[in-house]
DNA sequence: TTATATATACCAACTAGTTTGTTTAATTTT
DNA sequence: AAAATTAAACAAACTAGTTGGTATATATAA
């Protein structure tokens, strides 16, 4: 054989998130890249035929972990699923755990590219539309569970409370990296755990 | 006299901050506003010295009329003062009102720039920061105006609450953005408001 | 065990085009 | 006359991407 690029591929990948974090897409010239991993400008197109190849798979890198940490929380409160309402706290629980104690402002590469969409292409838009539809689909489903049993108070938009959460997140992770402010997050997510206790009421019959 | 620049000047605000919402700022070239406003290189740099002097003016611009918009919204509502709860609530209304029938999806530049933070100067980011607390605060007296009269469910993260607002905008615009749904963030808003209304309980003495 | 073949990984220098910003002289509008 | 604008050429730095060659680990054959 030859030898091993992952180690480089995946220094690449890393750096670049970091570099896309702080300058965005096209603020972000490949001789950076190569400044911040070392490598040479031939060892970077060896691995990607093109920029936008590398944002290509920043994307699905990124959107990969994203659904895994959404269904690694599903797995964990399956045990509560008796309980729905309990189980969708829980739910917002791990999540509120995950973003304690940061020593950064979280980010989130879906709204790094949303705010420059011209940059990429139709398919990479999808990956993140698609994804945050993930969101929305799971979040519905362990919604219309607790409708099972609880009644909410007023009338209620189901598919914007569904994404209720991601817009949580994602408008946190704004505020948190313009005030930088780490623990921001998590704080907010606590509201929207909040928010969950509140809406719903046990059903009378 | 001389002639009149303010209308070659407002035209290359108004472009450049729609380039920036869909190219990032770091990805919109003078060239591509030249083409847009149908301005020449050199009238540009007669209003602009720099583009970060464009980058400047664009974010206060936008923060001045953000403040507007937060000051017309607390002057409406001020007839509400004597039922604190009514007047929060009717502040939010009056965003949601503003964030419905959109024909496009809202953006925000705070957002756009806090995804390149490193093509600023601290000026710029500074500005960004003073106006998100300008917001906190308004939030904040607002909601200890309801506290007076108004209990709470359960232990209270004040600061973070007053931040919600902004959070959820924020939040909603990218996700607005991201599935191409301009009636989005109104929704998401009205959620908001929600959770101010189970939020507090009158109080019993 | 040693020489060699080979696929993979990587490097240094180069290219063609784009970027922001400057300069200068003529022209237009108030 | 003063302020605003055009047109066009120019420069220095930076951009994504190409090229031709080299290094390295593994497999294989003598």
């Amino acid at each position: 054989m030859g030898r091993d690029g992952k180690p480089t591929r995946d220094k690449i990948l890393t750096e670049s998130r970091a570099l896309v974090f702080e300058n965005g897409f096209s603020g972000t010239s490949i001789d950076q890249i190569l400044e911040k991993t070392g490598i040479t400008k031939g060892a970077f197109f060896y691995h990607f035929k093109t920029k936008m190849s590398l944002a290509k798979t920043l994307i699905e890198e990124f959107s990969r972990e994203d659904i895994a940490h959404m269904h690694d929380a599903l797995d964990k409160t399956e045990h509560l699923k008796r309980d729905p309402l309990e189980r969708l706290l829980q739910f917002i629980q791990l999540f509120i755990d995950m973003m304690s104690d940061l020593k950064e402002p979280p980010a989130c590469l879906y709204a790094s590219y949303t705010y420059e969409p011209n940059q990429f292409t139709p398919e990479i838009l999808d990956t993140i539309s698609e994804t945050i539809l993930a969101w929305r689909k799971t979040m519905m489903q362990l919604i219309r569970n607790v409708l099972e049993e609880y009644d909410i108070h007023g009338e209620m938009d189901l598919r914007a409370l569904a994404d209720h959460t991601v817009v949580v997140f994602e408008g946190a992770y704004v505020v948190s990296k313009a005030l930088n402010e780490p623990d921001l997050t998590a704080r907010h997510l606590k509201h929207l755990k909040n928010y969950f206790r509140l809406l719903f009421v046990s059903k009378k019959k």
